[in-house]
RNA sequence: GGGCGGAUAGCUCAGUUGGAAGAGCGCUGCCCUUACAAGGCAGAGGUCACAGGUUCGAUCCCUGUUCCGCCUACCA
């Protein structure tokens, strides 16, 4: 149905069935439904005299010769040319106004001439007739300061009612008649053009022409008589159909409008007070700016699919006004309603007409704009105008996700007509998503080529991928460039997640044990209560709209805490058959791997599922599971800080290891001291892991009790570890990196002496801020003495 | 012309009550260590566009400049 509303579906239908084409048919085949809500819509508002049927100045596409909205044109900047052209005064014709034009072909349809009431040099012409060169006629000269532009071009504006927006208004203001001279295919029109007094041979030089190459003709008319001034480059901009690209034309017809002002107003409270939430709020005043400007919406449409307007006009009545164009054979191809047509709004054909009696009925046989019925959506689809359960149910609706480029197409629409027909807004918050780009920056368009097929990136890395990179990239008010790698590097992680479930599934074999929290390993307590802050981020990051956020924050904890240590720390009690720890960390390892499957699956759906699916579980699919919420007994507060320690120990261990090339395999000694006693006590207890992550045999204890040996210290926080050296090693990268590191304290030792040595910053700065510098110089004056130390006996083994 | 947004590592981007600069990819070195080489470990890399201002202190707040986007408009 939605298809249907957006008119896409009839479109493609439209292309595949060509010429041959079975009209009737396809009206028939839009949804009966949703074309008994338009037809309620379109009568209830024209009873409240909120739609009107006038003639108009429309932006018309010549070629699909219908009408469009402000909406469906697209406007382009091309350089044209600014014609300057000598209209001389009729009781005088040895004084002239030159006006600057970039259409010289609609001066045919001149009925006036703009100056500005204040400019001293045209003042005095006001009221007086000009000469409209190429025509018998005389038009008059008018003040208005609306129009002209005292800065611009001659300051003299030639008025064209017909064919300009702002004559338009500017003729409404003056009185001025309206001579249109093109047709409906704008071509010059030879009746119209005798009409409007052109002169005979002129009319015979340009007659049926396209604009553009009766503007040369026009441009060679002038120059022949001495009356083009000068022509000059111009940039400007010019409107484009949206469909066919052709150049639309200002036109004058009768069309149906919406009288839109009392729609836009109580659309504009609701998201003026809050009713409605637009995200990221940078497009409120996008949305409301465009609201408060609004114009009357043209929804009369003279192509064949769509919604016809349900108007009827009596056949004997209207005679004058039903025009009815024919082709060679003589078969009506084409029927215009003139201005002046009485229609007869019903919901269907009335029996008999009121003025006359006939009984000859003809149905408008315009069509209804696209986004008139796609604007009810959101309760056309429930069932309306009956009072359905769904109604009830699902109206409105939470949340709208759409692109910034139908905030107004339809977004707008389905506020103004929700709210007019339904007692409450359509929905609480529109989330504008960012506009997906190529790599280069590129908005993606088919004619540029430079789309990206989302079927064939999903072939290639995987729908999840896809989706989640996607999310990952949705940071507020910014459009995303899609670059493959970074797509690639979420399959990278699809595929992480499908190792570790594995491996989880290799040592699931055996009794589980559930505990509560406190009485698991410190592996098991740890992670539960990373799990729990996961949970907490993603589900605060999801209820603010930040994707971004989420995404993040799942990848890390699952990659780098889950997988990077959460899996190696239990790898012991898992390989070892009778590991007193088994049947809690297989308990463990379910619990957080279900759970964190469950707080992933939004983003990534298909890996989710089928690895939920293996594993224990109870329920038919993750997607209909809840959602995970925070387990406040999984908090461990001292497993956290405790992990820090084991976490820096490794690292420390690991970049040693790396100083002195010793292979992963190799196993290593190496002595372990804190400064803290209570951080040393806890290093003790967590002795086995340290042995395990470090592939080595620490001795934990003061440097004075460490084994004597030719060490290598590494030093951070308080903490040094001491790596045996042995063989034949290069210490001078070692050397190196402690040196670097000095130096870097250094630096910042003394930056943070000479901010607290600052009697300003000392009085000034909040108390926190200055005892968490006096600890971190501390710290840092502790271990440069650590460093310093560890440098001497390197220098020393290296002297040696 | 008006409005809005952006300028942070080689690339794509995070970084909100102003108080030690972050991620991913890429790069360098060492590893096929029994979940994972689409991987592991360890690293290198930044005057946070420019110029002023406010502040004890600015990537963050203010002003101006330059460059790049987007939306919008009738400059004939």
């Amino acid at each position: 149905q939605w298809k249907a509303a957006s008119g896409n579906t009839i479109v493609e239908q439209q292309k595949q069935l060509g010429e041959s084409c079975d009209w009737e048919r396809l009206r028939f085949t839009m949804d009966e439904g949703l074309s008994k809500a338009v037809l309620e819509v379109f009568v209830r508002l024209y009873e409240e005299g909120l739609i009107y049927r006038g003639e108009r100045l429309i932006n018309w596409c010549p070629r699909c010769l219908t009408a469009l909205s402000d909406i469906e044109v697209e406007h382009e900047e091309v350089k044209g040319r600014l014609f300057h052209i000598r209209y001389p005064v009729a009781d005088n014709p040895s004084v002239s106004l030159v006006v600057a034009t970039t259409r010289p072909e609609t001066m045919l349809g001149d009925t006036g001439v703009a100056v500005h009431p204040d400019d001293p040099r045209y003042r005095h012409l006001i009221g007086k007739n000009i000469h409209l060169p190429l025509t018998r006629r005389e038009i008059p000269v008018v003040g208005d300061a609306i129009l002209v532009d005292l800065e611009f071009g001659t300051g003299a504006v030639k008025i064209t009612p017909a064919h300009d927006f702002n004559d338009y208004e500017a003729g409404e203001r003056h009185q001025l008649p309206r001579l249109p001279i093109f047709d409906h295919q704008a071509l010059l029109d030879p009746t119209a053009l005798t009409s409007a007094g052109v002169e005979e041979d002129i009319i015979a030089a340009i007659a049926r022409l396209p604009v553009a190459k009766a503007r040369a003709t026009i441009e060679q008319a002038l120059k022949e008589r001495g009356l083009l001034v000068k022509v000059e480059d111009h940039k400007m901009a010019i409107g484009k159909c949206y469909r066919c690209k052709t150049i639309v034309e200002p036109y004058l017809s009768p069309q149906w409008f919406v009288d839109i002002k009392p729609l836009a107003e109580p659309a504009i409270r609701a998201v003026e007070e809050g009713r409605i939430r637009i995200i990221p709020e940078g497009w409120i005043n996008n949305y409301l700016g465009w609201m408060r400007d609004i114009k009357d919406w043209c929804i009369s449409r003279q192509i064949w699919w769509g919604h016809q307007i349900p108007a009827w006009y009596c056949e004997r009545c209207n005679e004058p006004f039903i025009h009815r164009q024919t082709n060679a054979t003589g078969a009506v191809t084409r029927i215009t309603l003139l201005q002046g047509a009485k229609p007869v709004v019903a919901r269907s054909a009335p029996a008999v007409c009121p003025q006359c009696s006939g009984q000859q009925w003809l149905r408008d046989p315009d069509v209804l704009d696209t986004w008139f019925s796609s604007g009810l959506w959101p309760f056309s689809t429930l069932g309306w105008p009956e009072e359905t359960p769904e109604l009830k149910t699902y109206y409105p609706t939470s949340t709208l996700v759409t692109g910034l480029d139908i905030l107004f197409f339809w977004v707008a629409r389905m506020i103004m007509l929700g709210l007019k027909f339904m007692p409450d807004v359509p929905f609480r918050d529109v989330y504008i998503h960012a506009l997906v780009r190529d790599a280069e920056g590129q908005k993606m368009s088919k004619s540029k080529g430079n789309v990206i097929d989302p079927l064939h990136v999903m072939d290639q890395f995987g729908t999840d991928a896809l989706r989640f990179t996607l999310a990952s990239m949705a940071s507020p008010g910014r459009d995303l460039k899609l670059a493959e790698e970074r797509i690639e590097g979420y399959r990278n992680f699809a595929n992480k997640i499908w190792n570790a479930a594995r491996f989880s599934l290799m040592y699931l074999e055996g009794p589980r044990t559930s505990r509560p929290s406190v009485e698991r390993s410190f592996a098991d307590r740890w992670i539960l209560s990373r799990l729990n802050s996961a949970i907490r981020t993603v589900t605060s990051e999801l209820d603010v709209y930040r994707f971004d956020r989420a995404a993040s924050a799942l990848y890390h904890f699952i990659w780098h805490e889950y997988c990077d240590w959460y899996l190696e720390l239990i790898k012991p009690a898992l390989q070892n058959p009778s590991h007193p720890d088994g049947p809690v960390t297989r308990q463990t390892l379910v619990d957080t791997l279900e759970t964190t499957m469950r707080l992933l699956h939004p983003f990534m759906p298909f890996l989710t599922e089928e690895i939920w699916q293996t594993i224990p579980h109870e329920g038919e699919s993750i997607v209909i599971q809840r959602f995970p919420s925070p387990e406040q007994a999984w908090d461990a507060p001292d497993a956290e800080p405790r992990f820090l320690l084991l976490e820096q120990a490794v690292s420390l261990i690991r970049t040693g290891r790396a100083l002195l090339n010793y292979p992963p395999g190799q196993q290593i000694e190496y002595g372990v001291a804190h400064d803290n006693p209570d951080k040393q006590r806890q290093l003790q207890q967590l002795e086995p892991h340290l042995a395990h992550l470090s592939r080595g045999v620490p001795a934990i204890s003061a440097q004075t009790a460490w084994p004597p040996a030719q060490r290598l210290r590494l030093v951070a926080e308080g903490l040094t570890i001491g790596l045996l050296v042995s063989g034949d090693v290069d210490l001078k990268k070692a050397l190196d990196r402690l040196v670097k590191q000095r130096e870097a304290q250094d630096k910042e030792i003394s930056r943070l002496t000479g901010k607290l040595d600052n009697k300003e910053f000392a009085a000034k700065a909040p108390a926190e801020v200055l005892t968490e510098h006096r600890e971190r110089l501390r710290n840092l004056q502790h271990d440069q003495a650590l460093l310093a130390s560890s440098e001497q006996q390197l220098r020393t083994l290296l002297g040696a």
